[in-house]
DNA sequence: GCGACAG
DNA sequence: ATCTTGTCGC
């Protein structure tokens, strides 16, 4: 059955009324689990095209642990929010939830999505905020930092630090493939800091995202999707 | 006041 | 996110 997110709130807001929201839901996100029996694991890209003002989600359900595409979809909404940093959820998850639920298949066992999850200021980032709205296990990783403070991590990939923030680790500043800068991983939804990382390291193939995330990044942006001899 | 600031 | 310029690796 389709993804579908719970309606825990409206859409229409203010920036100041989405803070005040963050830091009610904030309480809410389950920083605990460690994941048994994973078969599928997706990754969620998102993005703005300034062409046409559209902010844009993709989606890629990979079989664990092959990493073979077995779902995809892309959804393109009218931008109905501005981009301010730390609210980037309010601008991007409406298209996240669209290209979600039109996914076919099984449900995937894991969602690795571009963006913070608790490394955010009030620590409700985008991965948080998915993972809540659909009570699914969500990880966050970003290619660049929000907020918090760390030492660079060695030069191997799987080196990670940890993120520090207001006296808080929340999150890990991972090396996922030598010579590259390292990226920024936490918590989403229903999973701990270990097993978030463990499963960012895990679907690690040669480059420096994890493949779900490459596949939906590429879905959208890259060349047209090469389909297989099955299909 | 000045810099920082996911995508 | 996007754009531009310079450098490096395959």
């Amino acid at each position: 059955m389709p993804l579908r997110a719970r309606t825990l709130h409206p859409w229409g807001l203010s920036p100041h009324e989405a803070r005040v929201l963050q830091e009610r839901l904030a309480p809410h996100v389950i920083r605990e689990g460690r994941l048994e029996r994973v078969r599928r694991v997706a990754g969620v890209d998102v993005g703005f095209e300034e062409r046409g003002r559209l902010t844009r989600a993709a989606v890629a359900v990979l079989a664990w642990p092959t990493l073979e595409p077995v779902a995809r979809a892309v959804a393109r909404c009218p931008t109905a929010f501005p981009y301010v940093p730390g609210l980037l959820s309010f601008r991007e998850i409406p298209a996240v939830l669209q290209a979600l639920e039109a996914l076919e298949g099984p449900d995937p066992d894991l969602i690795l999505c571009d963006g913070q999850g608790l490394a955010h200021p009030r620590r409700f980032g985008l991965a948080c905020h998915l993972g809540l709205l659909l009570d699914r296990p969500t990880v966050g990783v970003a290619k660049t930092r929000l907020v918090g403070t760390h030492e660079e991590p060695g030069p191997r990939r799987g080196d990670w630090t940890p993120l520090r923030d207001g006296g808080e680790i929340i999150g890990a500043v991972v090396r996922t493939r030598e010579g590259v800068r390292p990226l920024y991983v936490s918590i989403g939804h229903r999973v701990s800091l270990p097993t978030a990382v463990r499963w960012t390291l895990a679907c690690l193939t040669r480059y420096r995202l994890p493949e779900p995330i490459r596949a939906a990044h590429r879905l959208a942006s890259g060349p047209p999707p090469r389909l297989g001899p099955g299909a």
